[in-house]
DNA sequence: TCCAGTACTTGGCCATACATAGTACTTTCA
DNA sequence: TGAAAGTACTATGTATGGCCAAGTACTGGA
């Protein structure tokens, strides 16, 4: 039970509504979310974003396209789908409450 | 792919931290941090938060102790140790932090 | 004595983040 | 021309934590 650990857990599911909502603004590839993601400090490495896209692409939230490069192989341009726009929408709630839930319970221990 | 998995996903880690928050306050037990959790909208069920506060006894972040009850078997009332409270302080801090980096890419989303 | 209520325990399941290693394609430059 | 370096993506295995469901144990009332 190390400090590090928990940061990991607490950025399960939360991760996954930041990638959407990087998504929803336009079409993008995956260097272009780590970069975005880092900028953010939300640290995120190759081995959790790849499979996450595929996850989400196979749920039928995203859709993407193969686009030519100059500097190396083509890259998948994602975009989301109807359903992920709405499947968006829903997170968007849940992770307000969620953060609504637990500033109620900061803020008693605070007073 | 659904939108329930995704909030429990979400909730992971998250709940630790409000568990944590609810002890410092005073000492507790398992049916007091229920009442608390579920006012504040935050569904936790008995077989999520026995599991959580054994573990985090186990760690050494908990300790409790037996009282007697007048309507039932005895209660275990848990209060934080002091490495449970330093453990605190850290998550306050990764939480805040977590919060800041979402936000900031929501805002992004929204402009 | 039997039943309902309260408090806590245990075992198994599933999804996700991550580490790590590997594939495939392109450009560069000796 | 062909080897090295860089970019983009894939695949596999591990660990963790929330949840379900069933079970144990103690109490007081009918």
């Amino acid at each position: 039970m190390n400090l590090e650990n928990t940061q990991v857990q607490m950025r399960k599911g939360i991760l996954e509504y930041c990638i959407l909502h990087i998504i929803s603004r336009g079409e993008v590839y995956a260097s272009d979310m780590l970069d975005e993601l880092t900028a953010a400090k939300m640290i995120v490495v190759e081995g959790t974003l790849y499979p996450l896209l595929t996850r989400l692409k196979n749920a039928g939230l995203l859709e993407y396209k193969w686009v030519e490069s100059k500097s190396g192989p083509p890259r998948k341009y994602y975009k989301l789908t109807d359903e992920g726009d709405k499947f968006l929408k829903g997170l968007s709630e849940t992770w307000e409450d969620l953060v609504h839930s637990t500033q109620m319970i900061i803020s008693k221990s605070n007073s």
